[in-house]
DNA sequence: CAGCAGGGGGCGG
DNA sequence: CGCCCCCTGCTGC
C-alpha cells in the first residue's frame, strides 16, 4: 500500500499562520481592499474577510476590481476594529458594553462564528444553512471573560433586537442595494439591554474567540489588548496613500469601490446595473425628480463621514478649521470637505452618458462632456 | 489634452 | 451656512 507516503507536519502551523497574518495585518502588506467605517480606513486582505464572511466574499464576488474600497454605512468603527481582531486573531476582547452593537454588526456582514444567521429575507442567494438550524457554521463564539470580571452568558442565537429592518424591500437586487441597506440598518449604538443585568457596569471585557483560537493562543495574543481603534494610530497619513491607490486603480470606476456593500457593478455602464436608483445621474436630469443629490447616500453610498475629533486623536485642540484627518489637507468648510472626501472614497456619482466616464463632480462631467462629446457647455444646470 | 481637485464667489434658505 | 457653479493649477497620458 501507500509506500513512500509520507504526512509532513507543520507543528506550528497555524500558529505561525495566524501570527503572520497579523503582521501582515499591521503592515498592511498584500492588502487588496479597503473597509472605510466612519470616515477610518482599514486595509485588509481580500482573503480574509472572505474566509470569514460570506458577506465580504459576495461583495468581493461581486466586485471585480483589483482593490474595492467597501464602505459601510452605520457600522462604527469600534466595532469594526473588533470584528477585523475577531476575524484576523481568531479573538477579540470587547466591553461589555459595545457587545450589543459588535454582535449586531457581525450579524450584518455575516461574520462566521459571531453572525447568527437567522434567515434573511434579502438573502436570494446560495444560502449553506438548509435546514432550520439558525447557525450554519459551528456557532463558535465564546466568551472568556475577563478573570477579573463577572461573566454573563449571552446567546449567540439571539440577536439583542434582530431588528426587522432587515426587510430591505428591495428584493430585486438583493445584492447591492439591500446590502448596504442591511448594513445601514445596524442601529449603531445599541445599548446592550443591560436593564435585567445591572452588575454590569464596572468592569465589563468579554472575550469573544472562535474555536480555533485556542491554539494560537502564544504567539499573537500580545497585542491583543487593543483599546479600540488603534489600527489607525499612524493618523491617516499612510492608509491615505494606500487608499488612494487602490481606488484610482481605474478598473474600479464601474467596480463597486465607491458604494458599500452597495457594489455597483458591471462594466461599463454602471448605472444601469439593476438598481437605477444608486445613481441618480443628475446629468440626465429630466426624470428622477425623487432621486437627486447624487452625492447624498442614497441606497447605501458613499457618505462618509468627517469624525471631527476623529476620537480624541488627531489634532488635538487644533484650529482645524475643517481638515481630513485622512490626509492633510484642510478645507475652507465642511462642503468643501465632503468634496474632498470623495477623493479619498472614490465616489464618482456623474456618470457620462455617451461613455462609461464617471466623475465625482458635476462641474468636471460637465467639462469632460463639453471637451469630449461636444455638448454645448451649459451654463447653469441643464435642466431642459 | 483631458481629468482631477483646491479655492473661491454667488445665491437661497 | 450650505449648496452650486466656476476658475484654475497640477498631473498623467
Amino acid at each position: 500500500m501507500e509506500d513512500g507516503l509520507l504526512s509532513l507536519k507543520w507543528n506550528n502551523h497555524k500558529t505561525t499562520f495566524f501570527d503572520i497574518l497579523r503582521v501582515l495585518r499591521e503592515k498592511a502588506n498584500y492588502t487588496d481592499a479597503t473597509i472605510a467605517v466612519e470616515g477610518k480606513f482599514y486595509p485588509v486582505h481580500k482573503l480574509v474577510m472572505s474566509t470569514c464572511s460570506e458577506y465580504f466574499s459576495e461583495i468581493f464576488e461581486r466586485t471585480p476590481c483589483k482593490s474595492p474600497v467597501i464602505v459601510l454605512k452605520d457600522v462604527r468603527s469600534q466595532d469594526m476594529d473588533a470584528l477585523l481582531d475577531y476575524m484576523y486573531l481568531g479573538e477579540v476582547n470587547v466591553n461589555q458594553n459595545d457587545l450589543a452593537s459588535l454582535l449586531k454588526t457581525a450579524e450584518c456582514l455575516r461574520i462566521k462564528g459571531l453572525a447568527v444567521p437567522d434567515e434573511d429575507p434579502t438573502k436570494t442567494k446560495k444560502q449553506l444553512l438548509p435546514d432550520d438550524r439558525r447557525e450554519s457554521p459551528p456557532p463558535k463564539r465564546r466568551r472568556h471573560e475577563d478573570p477579573s470580571s463577572t461573566s454573563q452568558t449571552l446567546r449567540p442565537t439571539s440577536p439583542p433586537a434582530s431588528s426587522p429592518s432587515k426587510n430591505s424591500s428591495t428584493s430585486g437586487t438583493a445584492g447591492d442595494r439591500a446590502g448596504a441597506q442591511r448594513t445601514s440598518s445596524l442601529p449603531g449604538t445599541q445599548s446592550q439591554d443591560s436593564s435585567h443585568d445591572s452588575s454590569i457596569d464596572p468592569p465589563p471585557m468579554v472575550k469573544v474567540e472562535m474555536e480555533e483560537a485556542e491554539d494560537l493562543e502564544d504567539g499573537y495574543r500580545r497585542d491583543n489588548s487593543y483599546e479600540g481603534g488603534s489600527i489607525n494610530e499612524g493618523d491617516g497619513g499612510d492608509y491615505g496613500s494606500e487608499v488612494s491607490k487602490s481606488e484610482h486603480d481605474p478598473e474600479n470606476y464601474g467596480g463597486g469601490s465607491y458604494a458599500g456593500p452597495s457594489l455597483q457593478q458591471g462594466g461599463d455602464l454602471p448605472w444601469e446595473e439593476g438598481d437605477s436608483s444608486s445613481f441618480p445621474p443628475e446629468g440626465f436630469s429630466g426624470d428622477h425628480p425623487g432621486g437627486q443629490q447624487p452625492q447624498g447616500a442614497e441606497g447605501g453610498m458613499v457618505e462618509v463621514g468627517w469624525l471631527g475629533g476623529t476620537g480624541g486623536g488627531g489634532g488635538a485642540g487644533v484650529s482645524d478649521a475643517f481638515r481630513c484627518h485622512l490626509c492633510t489637507v484642510s478645507c475652507g468648510s465642511n462642503t468643501q470637505l465632503q468634496r474632498h472626501i470623495m477623493t479619498h472614497t472614490g465616489e464618482k456619482p456623474f456618470p457620462c452618458q455617451f461613455c462609461s466616464h464617471r466623475t465625482a463632480r458635476k462641474y468636471n462631467l460637465k467639462i469632460h462632456l463639453r471637451d469630449v462629446h461636444g455638448v454645448p457647455f451649459d451654463r447653469r444646470y441643464v435642466r431642459y
